[in-house]
DNA sequence: GCGCTTTTTGAACGCCGTTCAAATTTTTTC
DNA sequence: GAAAAAATTTGAACGGCGTTCAAAAAGCGC
């Protein structure tokens, strides 16, 4: 009833990643705990050092996973040949959604914070980068002109200020802030960006 | 040599933010510690539970702090009678600056988990809010026909997702983000909100 | 100086991530 | 198949954390 090494270990990983999973949807990244971990996917709280290196490591391959989650929702949002508004909004409101739906989950995502001087690994900046591609198509048709480099930048820029509202209005940092609140703003955000983005590319930086 | 006991706890309470402000301006949130903190205002550990029902309230103090300090740096930043665009390019640029130059400070402010039932104190809240005020000038002059709600509500979504930009740029969640990039991208987004904002209100939300 | 109250103290508690000597299991050798 | 060697797994132990609370110290009215 052994397997070999690989496999068990295979088995060990995913059931530990199940395990950190399943905890972090249920009481967020503050309730991962390595000897509960441990007890769930059944093994010794050392083993698990035996499969990550630490549990930051462990974090970053759940967190891809939602990630994942997110990109698939985001890529049966908008069907190719949508308008650059309708898309951009549509993009805006479905990852409002996921926020709210995988709500702890997302969370983690952004409020992992890992040791000073260090960066994600490559292969999760991969997963991040993969995103902004939903957002290019929509700029391309917006911005007929434009480099696939500016649309690259743009993307981050525009994917950074929709997690902005989104983040901030879900944490309630700056006080209550309810979902159609929330959405409003959404609809008003990328609208503004529909109707000023193509006049604003490529202005000259004047302080 | 002994004093009253309302001043002595005064005096406590302001050793103990100092002592709390420059571990965070030093090492971050988490270089935040009870024991350390008791050695550096010189008194025991137990005592600061005395001045401070635990350290949530103490970080609630320092980031009260830190937001009046950006709070004075934007307001300056522009003086009244300039123009929007001008104005609301140098607020986000200000508010880049800020994060760089009070780093640790700034991300403490974000940072800072509290559990997961809980809102930040009246008090705090009040302290954010009052920084919106900065935006909601040149928002009149580029909406004149809004309402001071309207123009409230923008406020907020601006400073999101300028918040948006600067934080995940700062925080190189998405990969490499050099200032340059950061600062180019505000400048964009300003430029972008001051073309498309005054057709975008008000328009119907249909997703 | 004495008894009572209030304030301060710091050892102790419970919990955390991580480690590593020892136990166990697997593989190799004869 | 047994014994020796190597590799893997184990969980008690470590150091550190925020917080508590019995006990010590200080303040105070007489």
């Amino acid at each position: 009833m052994t397997t070999d090494l690989p496999a068990r270990r295979a088995k060990l990983r995913d059931d530990l990643i199940a395990a950190a999973e399943a905890a972090i949807a249920t009481g967020g990244l503050s309730a991962l705990k390595a000897r509960a971990l441990a007890e769930a996917a059944g093994c010794a709280v050392g083993a698990i050092y035996n499969v990550f290196p630490d549990l930051d490591a462990l974090i970053f391959t759940v967190n891809a996973r939602t990630l994942e989650r997110l990109d698939e929702v985001l890529a049966s949002t908008v069907r190719p040949g949508t308008d650059p508004e309708t898309a951009m909004r549509r993009l805006a409101l479905a990852y409002h959604g996921f926020s709210r739906s995988e709500r702890r989950r997302w969370t983690a995502v952004f409020a992992h914070q890992i040791p000073d001087g260090s960066t994600p690994p490559d292969w999760y900046l991969g997963v991040v980068g993969r995103l902004f591609r939903h957002i290019e198509a929509p700029l391309a048709e917006l911005l007929p002109g434009s480099t696939p480099e500016t649309r690259a930048g743009l993307a981050r820029t525009l994917f950074s200020a929709t997690h902005g509202i989104v983040s901030l209005g879900l944490e309630e940092k700056l006080g209550p802030a309810p979902d159609e609140v929330i959405a409003g703003a959404l609809v008003v955000m990328t609208r503004s960006w529909v109707l000023g983005l193509p006049g604003a590319v490529g202005v000259a930086t004047r302080p």
